[in-house]
DNA sequence: CAAACAGTTGAACAATCGTTCAACTGAAAA
DNA sequence: TTTTCAGTTGAACGATTGTTCAACTGTTTG
């Protein structure tokens, strides 16, 4: 399924503007890399996982002081670190019957700082 | 309500590092402004309104030219458009029976630049 | 080896979210 | 003024998502 190959009906307009329309259509980036774009923000759209970045910024933490400091359960805190894990925005490291985690790049802190800007205008 | 200032038991752990915790704690940010952030990115973590970013990007685009190109009733991308436009990220133009929508400013193509360097890695 | 504990996992539930549908508003054309 | 059409809106529905709960793995300690 294509969403710009002007595929389904869909739209009942009387299409005022068709130059416009197909100009756009050979500028549209592939469909794919928007479910890749909108499945990496929405990483960043939960405040838990939002909180638990910042936490775990700068120094290591183990998923019981994490769980402590955000006053969640480890089993919520375990779902959410292995959303994180999954989209490379961290990375782990065992020590014992301890799992310390921390962010994986400087990457996740550039896209706040960026949205940061946004908000505080 | 505040998330930090250790509240409930929630986490059964013995504590391992509470020192960590403490130092943490002073560190985080304030809980509304994980809110916002959260919610700032959680715009654009659906592909419908990324593909409508990308839309009207460049060139402003009427609601039904919107539709059209995206295969999309003009309800649901007005939904969308709506919810854009509460954020700050859109604005429009009336023009007799027409709405033409563009990008709000050059902050929305950066932090979607931002995340392109993430994913394509 | 057995007990204790950090962490993970899958199913279930409630809440949130996007789309559809139908009704509506307002501007332009007849 | 009446009709037409672009766009908006609220309610309802289905799908997705985050948390809870209970069971589980694996490492350490007794």
């Amino acid at each position: 399924m294509n969403l710009y190959e002007k595929s389904p009906p869909a739209c009942e307009c009387e299409e005022l503007h068709s130059e416009v329309i197909e100009k756009k259509r050979g500028e549209m980036p592939d469909e794919e890399l928007l479910y890749d774009l909108s499945d990496f923000f929405k990483i960043f759209g939960d405040s838990t996982r939002m909180s638990i970045l910042f936490a775990i910024d700068g120094e290591p933490m183990c998923v019981c002081d994490i769980a402590e400091l955000l006053g969640m359960t480890k089993s919520a805190v375990s779902h959410q670190l292995k959303i994180l894990r999954q989209s490379d925005l961290i990375t782990y490291r065992k020590s014992g019957k301890n799992v310390f985690y921390t962010l994986a790049d400087d990457h996740v802190r550039d896209i706040i700082e960026k949205a940061l800007e946004h908000i505080k205008e």
